[in-house]
DNA sequence: TTATTCTTCCGAACACTGTTCGGACTACCA
DNA sequence: TGGTAGTCCGAACAGTGTTCGGAAGAATAA
């Protein structure tokens, strides 16, 4: 049965169908571009964890071996969507106060990433795609038309490409936990107030305001990092 | 084979043994905290992959189903092994300048996850161990301490965080690939020169000095972060 | 047309993974 | 001595990423 049904994906059998079999095989084939399409959308759909190969085969029609005649391994199919969300991050061209500018490439990085929660537990390997370039080299222009020269740029753009990765790792860790978590979560630290007074006073509801924070701790960062 | 090693292993059958068996049986009782060091010493010598259920009762001298009696999941133990970590950033009581205090707990926190790399994987869960929430309430005291309130406080907490652990997944996803392939990276930039033309002139070396970096975006961070 | 190369594809297997369940063994207490 | 808790684990389950030898198809050559 299971047989069959892979069999019928990939071969058309009905009457008549033949005529059309060659066009079609010639509209679809294989390739990079559609395993990556394939697997965002499986990605975006279910998460990083239903991301594996035989659903990954089986969504193109398929089988699992096929793929590896694509792709060397399935990191390296994670690695490519990684790169596509990247390519949704607008990088401009003018630009008038470069500061704001930065911060507004930042914004859209977060941005991409936050639309495709599944990005964070792809960011603990080096990224080396040209999307992900493109932004790193717009950053650092930004930063070296701010002024900023030999290891001072280095380290802004260390300290600003890692606040907006770290950020990110951590609100998607909170919200992919359901709200019952977080709010068990608030009741423990409650619980245990002689133990952690401050943090009980003062860490805020379940449901930060991640934005604000984002947003605000980036103007800091940026006003620390500005040249004199 | 595997059946009698296996077996040699949870009992002794030597001659006269029986002697010793209650009372090594008694020194050597399964608990959580053994189950934690165990995984510590796997995770240390070997990285994250290497800690296998399987792997981790063999060290035990245990079968892999005895284990679940003491733990829900593989996840709960790499979480108590985090918090083991944590445990080794020290807390400080007094204090003279609050940003400096900041700076130098912060430094502590880094410091203790670089010396256990496999941290950076496990990061991207909620944490709520005890040593992780003292480091965090202390984090919190120091922050107000200084002035801050309301929302600037948690502004900052969670600015300062973010950075640290950023910082953190981005040199260990570098650091774990070997020397060649940072090579390669860099190699792979200055070709593309004028495409990426202000990364190919100004991106630093293969091996960057990320304790200068981390330093000196603290410095940024906390400049902007303190009131006025 | 027939024969031959070349490319694409995939069934089946391999060596693992985390986890569950029923029963076996032990230690204790009546 | 019998029964009862508690601990432990063999065996299996359902899945994972990946490899390999060969089958099927298209393209080229004779």
């Amino acid at each position: 049965m299971a047989r069959r049904e892979q069999a019928s994906r990939g071969r058309d059998d009905r009457a008549g169908s033949l005529w059309l079999q060659p066009e079609s095989k010639k509209r679809d084939p294989l390739t990079r571009e559609r395993i990556v399409g394939a697997a965002l959308e499986l990605l975006d759909a279910h998460g990083a964890a239903a991301l594996t190969v035989r659903r990954l085969a089986e969504q193109l029609g398929v089988a699992p071996a096929t793929l590896y005649g694509y792709v060397r391994t399935k990191e390296d199919v994670l690695d490519l969507a990684l790169d596509a969300v990247y390519a949704e991050v607008r990088i401009g061209e003018e630009y008038e106060d470069w500061s704001a500018e930065v911060a507004e490439l930042l914004h859209a990085w977060r941005n991409a990433l936050l639309r495709h929660p599944w990005s964070a537990t792809v960011l603990g390997r080096p990224q080396l795609g040209p999307h992900m370039l493109a932004r790193e080299e717009r950053l650092y222009a930004l930063l070296a038309a701010g002024g900023l020269t030999a290891p001072e740029l280095q380290d802004a753009a260390y300290a600003l490409s890692n606040y907006v990765i770290g950020s990110l790792l951590m609100q998607v860790a909170w919200q992919q936990q359901d709200e019952s978590v977080r709010h068990a979560a608030a009741g423990h630290i409650a619980e245990r107030s002689e133990a952690y007074p401050t943090l009980a006073a003062h860490r805020g509801t379940p449901d930060a305001d991640w934005d604000r924070s984002f947003t605000n701790g980036l103007r800091s960062l940026l006003g620390g990092i500005a040249p004199d």
